[in-house]
DNA sequence: TCTGGGGTCCTAGGACCC
DNA sequence: TCTGGGGTCCTAGGACCC
């Protein structure tokens, strides 16, 4: 058995947190560069405001509305959802953090609790006890029917915010009520495919003859056909594995046509790909370099990326900031108004695995591992405290954050004097 | 004026091996 | 007329997730 808990409209929940006089009230969070629409509160959602709408197509409707507007502030978020990670892993000894606002609980285990439902509330009210976080939570034989359970949950505000379908009967209910497209796997393309052929609901999903869906779609689908049947496909993984890539890319606050800055973005972007890495106990041989124009722009377009593989894998902020400034050069045109620019780290190694050469001097030797580490755990108790000149200090192109909250949780400056 | 960022997996097709 | 069989690896593109 499989428990979701999600947190309802969690960049919003975690803003209210330290605005409680926004109760009640219409928010929305916006993506970095105050661009779309990511988060909304129910409000917000009565009020005909989509998931990614571009903000300035709403500047009417916010001040008609008086809708209060905040800015990402992810620190803040990760900040809050580790504390909830936190307080579900007291709960259960098996938890797979999915993704920010999100976790699976196997349940494997809770035999002794008289009923799953009641546990699913004791789950949501610890959230909000501990953290003041609302939630809900959806309990199933699988995770696709978790998932699904946990929609209807919020869906339904009757269900108190908990749904249980472990008896057929009521897993037979949930899934001819929800459309196809609220199935876990199943996006905008699959949903058309699917409704052609005269797939609906879940249920149809689910009844629709296994041989047939793996012929048109594809192994996935099939697998997703037989979680809604009840049959288990998709383990719990509670120790996801290293990332096999690693981004960073940013869009700009304004234009930028000059190289220079340009090439502090893409320094400033490699460090933080670097960091990401480090944190993993990762190396990475291949690098990629993007810049871009803005495709919504009447302006002349141009977007180019450069790929660097290097002698050795290596996590030395240096080397690689190094290495991107290059491609930088090797792709930068003059003339173009660019928009946004970006790295990728890929094929990466663990750090602890040295495949040695006669040829190439080794990059990451002890003296720049020390120096990687003495940096990270600087950076971790001031943020940003060190930094290649490279980075820039002026950075005009820095993502807009108009409608920034306080970081009333990650703030440095706030120490006690004697530990700075 | 103003449109996010960061990932994963699968498949098909081509190149190459014996 | 008739032209094998069995593999691996890589890449690009398309789909999905949050």
């Amino acid at each position: 058995m499989y428990a979701l808990t999600d947190m309802n409209c969690f960049y919003v929940s975690c803003e209210r947190l330290f605005r409680p006089d926004l109760a009640g009230k219409p928010v929305v969070v916006l993506s970095n560069n105050d661009g779309c629409c990511v988060a909304r509160s129910p409000e917000a959602k009565a009020l005909g405001i989509k998931m990614g709408e571009p903000v300035f197509k709403l500047q009417g409707l916010i001040k008609r509305h008086g809708i209060t507007v905040f800015s990402s502030n992810y620190a803040s978020y990760a900040n809050i959802s580790n504390r909830v990670m936190a307080v579900l892993e007291q709960l259960c000894p098996t938890v797979e953090v999915y993704s920010i606002d999100e976790a699976f609980l196997d349940l494997t285990d809770m035999a002794c609790e008289a009923s799953l439902k009641g546990y699913g509330f004791k789950v949501k009210q610890a959230i909000a006890q501990y953290c003041g976080i609302p939630a809900c939570v959806g309990i199933a034989p699988t995770k696709t029917l978790a998932k699904l359970a946990n929609h209807a949950a919020k869906q339904y505000p009757s269900t108190g915010g908990v749904v249980d379908v472990c008896s057929k009967k009521v897993q037979t209910r949930l899934l001819q009520c929800m459309p196809v497209d609220e199935v876990w796997g199943v996006g905008r393309r699959l949903n058309q495919k699917l409704r052609a052929m005269g797939i609906n609901t879940a249920h149809d999903l689910a009844n629709y003859p296994e041989k047939l869906l793996r012929q048109h779609f594809s192994v996935m689908l099939e697998r997703t056909a037989r979680e809604l049947n009840g049959e288990s496909c998709i383990a719990l993984e509670e120790h996801p594995p290293a990332k096999q890539q690693i981004v960073c890319s940013r869009s700009f606050s304004k234009r930028v046509h000059k190289l220079k800055e340009l090439a502090e973005s893409i320094s400033c972007y490699m460090t933080r790909a670097a960091e990401k890495l480090r944190q993993q106990q990762s190396r990475a041989q291949l690098i990629n370099v993007f810049i871009r124009t803005s495709p919504f722009a009447d302006t002349p377009q141009y977007s180019c990326g450069a790929s660097l593989p290097l002698p050795h894998p290596t996590s030395d902020t240096r080397v690689l900031v190094k290495a991107a400034k290059m491609g930088l050069e090797a792709i930068y045109q003059p003339g173009f108004a660019y928009a946004k620019a970006g790295v990728m780290l890929s094929d990466i190694s663990v750090s602890s695995f040295n495949q040695a050469d006669l040829f190439t001097p080794e990059i990451d030797t002890q003296k720049s591992q020390h120096l990687m580490k003495t940096i990270d755990q600087i950076n971790r108790r001031f943020p940003k405290a060190l930094f290649l000149a490279s980075n820039g200090t002026q950075r005009g192109w820095q993502m807009a954050r108009h409608h920034l909250s306080p970081d009333y949780l990650t703030s440095w400056s706030d120490l006690p004097k004697a530990r700075l």
